[in-house]
DNA sequence: GTTGACCTTAGAGTTGTCTCTAAGCTTATA
DNA sequence: TATAAGCTTAGAGACAACTCTAAGGTCAAC
């Protein structure tokens, strides 16, 4: 049985964050000590890994906390629930990438359009464009 | 000169929105009735407009704030300044453009070893994977 | 002169993920 | 036995960027 700071150097999180993901009902001690001390067993340390795995894939702490629930009784579950909470994981980050993608693009282009010298902004063409709704959109755009 | 409200129809911001920009020195009425409601000017629109455009983007408030000042005084500022803070922000999106390939590419493996059906999650590879500590990494990687 | 839309303020609430603090108890070490 | 490190709790604070509420004043139209 681990305590709380044994089990947070193994995974690699924070006591602090530990206790707060148990709030959340993700980890658990399923022992005290008398002094009331948590006490992780290797059960609990296999689900603190199974979170602290989820989280560093990018699951939020809702995800994890579902596939948590279908990991404790697998049997009651399918198998297209993991995959559904996946999928959707996946279209909310090629969402954000489309996002980013697009503002990568503009960043570059502004950069590309401006030398950056020392000389003074009164000129500068980032500003511009700032100040006149942003770039133009002729020419080819992709 | 506009009222709130009227300025928020034309830069599609809710009025709640520029008082907060407002409360955060990004936007400013230059008048007051006599009645206390925010006029905004020509300048006052101008500066509102430049705020949309740069949030658009995707700068943050904070830099947006950086860029006003810069843009109220542009001959003690240099070009350099301003294209800082676009390189900064487009190292941020790269940033988080690399950390979100890395997630798609997980997820993406994820489900392709799943087949998702409706039978039960006992032999669910996703949940496997998550509790071996993440994808193994023979084979290519790329 | 009444209705209803619009304006004002200060301040709280939201979302997500921590991060830290205070005040006090426990355990290990010297 | 003294000290330091580690544990407990409830709850506050941080961050970004809003979003909303309450309680009340103002304005235009009918």
């Amino acid at each position: 049985m681990l305590k709380i700071s044994e089990l947070a150097g193994l995974i690699g999180l924070s006591a602090h964050t530990i206790r707060f993901y148990e709030k959340h009902g993700l980890i658990e001690a399923s022992e005290r000590s008398d002094s009331g001390y948590r006490l992780y067993s290797a059960a609990d340390i296999n689900r603190a890994e199974f979170v602290k795995t989820a989280r560093n894939i990018g699951f939020s702490l809702g995800d994890i906390a579902q596939l948590l629930s279908i990991r404790l009784d697998r049997s009651s579950h399918s198998c297209r629930e993991v995959t559904d909470i996946t999928r959707n994981k996946l279209h909310e980050v090629n969402r954000k990438m489309a996002e980013l993608k697009a503002m990568q693009k503009v960043l570059g282009r502004l950069l590309d359009n401006c030398d950056g010298g020392m000389e003074n902004a009164t000129h500068c063409s980032i500003l511009e464009v700032l100040d006149n709704g942003g770039l133009a959109t002729t020419g080819r755009v992709n």
